[in-house]
DNA sequence: CCAGATGATTCCTC
DNA sequence: GAGGAATCATCTGG
């Protein structure tokens, strides 16, 4: 308000020549109220006149041609009244709260920005180049076992194709970072000149770079959102891949279905079995869980099918118990098997349903005998007949029954 | 290319 | 949590 009483009566002002040559017929001058408080005075007609005129002016302004409009800014700038009239506004505008429109306090981080960016940060797109996430993942996969050794093959593959979508990823977000720059730039410029004609306070424009830089951050979500899905569905790519079946080696096969048939009677493995099943097919316990999970379930649905496969472990194992040479994988193919196996199964003459030591005596018995008397004579020296006894042996049922 | 084999997964029960 | 059953998805051999 100082500045008013400085402004008064100063015809030799720069600006007045120009404002006069604009000069328009006060008709709005006097209102009956006296904001410059110079009422009763020549100078305050004078002023009013003043404010009149600038008011009329602005008002006019847009009805007016660009260079005619500069020069009137021009002028307006330059009017010994501007620094009295613009503190008015500013007046005006702090006790209207115009200032304060838009002028929430600092939102909190938006959580959502927040997952993205741990997210990213753990897949290995942002932060440090490092490929964490390709790690981790790999790590995974490894633990998970069976991972074969073109497994490396799809890791590189895998960690290539994130690095594409890093290094798009810090283009991309380059290029967010200078537009958010070059604007918010230019809009600070563009505020800073125009407080030379109207109230804008730093704190404003500080408010508008916090709106620019809000505005932007939905686009840098936006590209954090994509780069995210992106690794998503490469990282579930490299999981599905990593979920590619891959049958056992025939040796591994080899293992367990030697186990499995020399444990018929009672196919489930212990935790120590499968540990050391595990080792020596190279798979994981889970895996020869799984292998036992279905071979019990597929062997018990079609028994039949599975006979050539079973006479065949019998008799290899057999031969193995025939030559002192006990399975390795079979630690427990002793007489203690025989007579669980007696107690579990239906016996018949087929070798695939007998103990090692009674395949033996099989091998040496002739067709031509019943079947009672192959029994007996396959059975001969060992408990099984009397084990057997209890069940009734069916002749055409030459399979193995689980009871 | 197709049917069957096979390893893995899911859901359910005990 | 282990195992059974059903199912899926992939592999394999003809």
């Amino acid at each position: 308000m100082e500045q008013k009483l400085n402004a008064k009566g100063n015809p030799g002002h720069p600006g007045m020549h120009a404002l006069n040559t604009v000069h328009q017929p006060s008709q709005h001058r006097s209102d009956g109220g006296d904001p410059a408080g110079l009422e009763g005075s020549e100078n305050g007609h004078e002023s009013r006149r003043d404010i009149g005129d600038i008011l009329q002016q602005i008002m006019t302004i847009t009805d007016q041609s660009l260079d005619e409009a500069q020069a009137k800014k021009h002028a307006l700038n330059c009017h010994r009244m501007k620094p009295a009239l613009f503190s008015v506004l500013c007046e005006i505008k702090e006790k209207t709260g115009l200032s304060m429109r838009n002028a929430q306090e600092e939102e909190p981080q938006d959580p959502q920005l927040v997952r993205l960016d741990n997210m990213l940060l753990a897949e290995g797109v942002a932060g440090p180049e490092k490929g964490g996430g390709a790690a981790a993942a790999v790590s995974a996969a490894t633990s998970s076992g069976g991972m074969s050794p073109d497994s490396s093959l799809e890791h590189s593959d895998y960690k290539s194709k994130l690095s594409q979508i890093r290094s798009i990823y810090h283009t991309e977000l380059e290029k967010y970072e200078q537009a958010c720059t070059e604007f918010t730039t230019h809009v600070m410029n563009l505020l800073r000149e125009q407080s030379r004609t109207r109230p804008v306070t730093p704190r404003e424009i500080e408010r508008m770079v916090a709106i620019i830089h809000r505005k932007f951050s939905s686009i840098q979500t936006q590209l954090k959102q994509s780069t995210c899905e992106a690794v998503m569905i490469l990282r579930s790519r490299f999981l599905d891949a990593r979920r590619k079946r891959r049958n056992f080696s025939k040796q591994a096969t080899e293992v367990l279905n030697e186990y499995f048939y020399s444990h018929l009677s009672n196919p489930y493995p212990s935790e120590e079995a499968k540990e050391e099943l595990a080792k020596q097919c190279g798979i994981t316990i889970s895996q020869v869980s799984n292998w036992f999970g279905n071979k019990r379930i597929r062997y018990k649905k079609n028994i039949s099918k599975f006979q050539e496969e079973a006479n065949l472990y019998a008799m290899k194992t057999a031969l193995g118990a025939r030559q002192g040479d006990d399975s390795p994988h079979t630690p427990n193919s002793t007489g203690t098997i025989c007579k669980r196996r007696c107690c579990g199964f239906h016996f018949s003459v087929t070798q695939s349903s007998l103990h090692p030591v009674c395949v033996g005596n099989l091998i040496s018995c002739t067709s031509e005998l019943t079947v009672e008397a192959q029994v007996s004579e396959v059975h001969k020296g060992c408990s099984h007949t009397r084990a057997v006894a209890p069940r009734p042996i069916a002749p055409e049922a030459c399979i193995l029954e689980l009871v």
